[in-house]
DNA sequence: TGACGATTCTTATGGCGTAAGAATAGCGTG
DNA sequence: CACGCTATTCTTACGCCATAAGAATCGTCA
């Protein structure tokens, strides 16, 4: 893996090498073996080396997150909005779980990619043909990308070990944590977001704003984050 | 801050006060700044003090998640398991709002305590009185829990700065951002996904499981995962 | 050939979690 | 009251971390 070599002999290195190493490290060795020490090791190369590449540690994370999410990419052939939503929703899911370890990561950091916005924006052009105002188009595709991200960091694989439930005290816990199982949880919930997001679409006339909603004040931040 | 203190002099340390100090620490200065040094600084103690009361710090930050979490408390007066998943949401949520800096950690360390596995079984108990079949019910609850984390994540309060939209190549994301509100987008997905649930309870006899789903197998790990 | 810019390594600083152990205060027992 | 015990606290030290500053070396182009 490390290869001796002398103070200006080029190893190679590239934003993308460093990137996909630090993923794959991740993978293999959580989070925590995330050091620029360590991705350097794993390059062959000084850790000072990576800031070449790289500014800092922080952009680098932001990186890991963009590369991710650059993998969700669900198939196009969607006949309804809500087969697209589920596609989206399978794929980012699959993303997450291919790399449990980083979940916390994207969780942290949202990503503004190109690519992001493009899926964004096909969803929202999807939602809005289907009937949906586009401000509740918003809301839904981020609901939905809220709502797997949030599933797959209580996942219970990531859970570290925990002291048993006491069966006495708790029995309905109990007899449910037993038959439990997340995948079909999962669907499951989908199932019943899209169902929601139907009738929201047809008791309104143009899948408006039930409430009379709150307008969004002159003073609010830019919001940046894309679906994942 | 810190008192002048001979070796032997009690600075009447607890878990408790120590707990309290770290919440306060992460509120206002990030969890970057949660560091042991630093906390025990605030206590004005030095820092390998702290470790006669808390194991390490993994274990602290265990604590911690106890903590917010045992502040979720959701007013008990339920007319319906609808107003009774709806008040544990926004409970959920008012929590997580209170301490953004806090909310990747709750996100990554399930909380298993007693206040946690009460009100969980209260609510099983609630689902199952009105026809949920009990694994269903689980399911709701868990998958709402998720839903809360997950939105509460993705909040943009918490998003760092970040380049602004070409409101050329991405204009219908362009145009939603501008009015989006992350508290009415909140209520919105809340509403779906309970309207989803009442579907799916009205659909099957009781609240079943509609497409057999695949069962836990024998060598599922335990999962250990409360509400929060 | 010689200068230059890009890449890499070296060294150093201040912070981190925590292992090991020394010192002290207060308390119960004689 | 004196004595030792235990709980609490501080001190020191180790190996890790991100990264600032600068020296060494390479390929390239004039």
């Amino acid at each position: 893996m490390t290869a001796n070599r002398g103070r200006g002999q080029r190893a190679g290195l590239t934003r993308q090498a460093i990137l996909r190493a630090a993923v794959r490290l991740a993978d293999q060795e959580g989070l925590t073996a995330l050091s620029m020490r360590r991705i350097a090791a794993e390059l062959g190369v000084e850790a000072m080396t990576l800031y070449h590449h790289v500014p800092n540690k922080n952009a680098l994370l932001d990186g890991i997150v963009e590369q991710l999410v650059s993998e969700t990419t669900p198939p196009p052939t969607a006949s309804s909005w809500q087969e697209s939503l589920r596609a989206y929703a399978h794929a980012f899911l699959a993303t997450l779980t291919a790399h449990p370890n980083l979940i916390a990561l994207v969780a942290t950091r949202p990503a503004t990619t190109p690519h992001n916005l493009r899926t964004m924006e096909a969803m929202l052009e999807s939602l809005r043909s289907a009937g949906f105002e586009l401000t509740r188009a918003h809301d839904v595709v981020r609901s939905l990308a809220a709502f797997v991200l949030g599933h797959a960091a209580a996942h219970p694989d990531l859970a570290p070990d925990c002291p048993p439930v006491d069966a006495g005290s708790y029995p309905l816990f109990f007899a449910a944590v037993a038959t439990s199982d997340a995948a079909s949880r999962f669907d499951f919930a989908l199932e019943a977001l899209l169902h929601g997001f139907a009738a929201a679409l047809t008791a309104a006339p143009s899948g408006g704003r039930p409430g009379a909603a709150r307008e969004a004040g002159s003073g609010v931040r830019q919001d940046c984050a894309g679906p994942g």
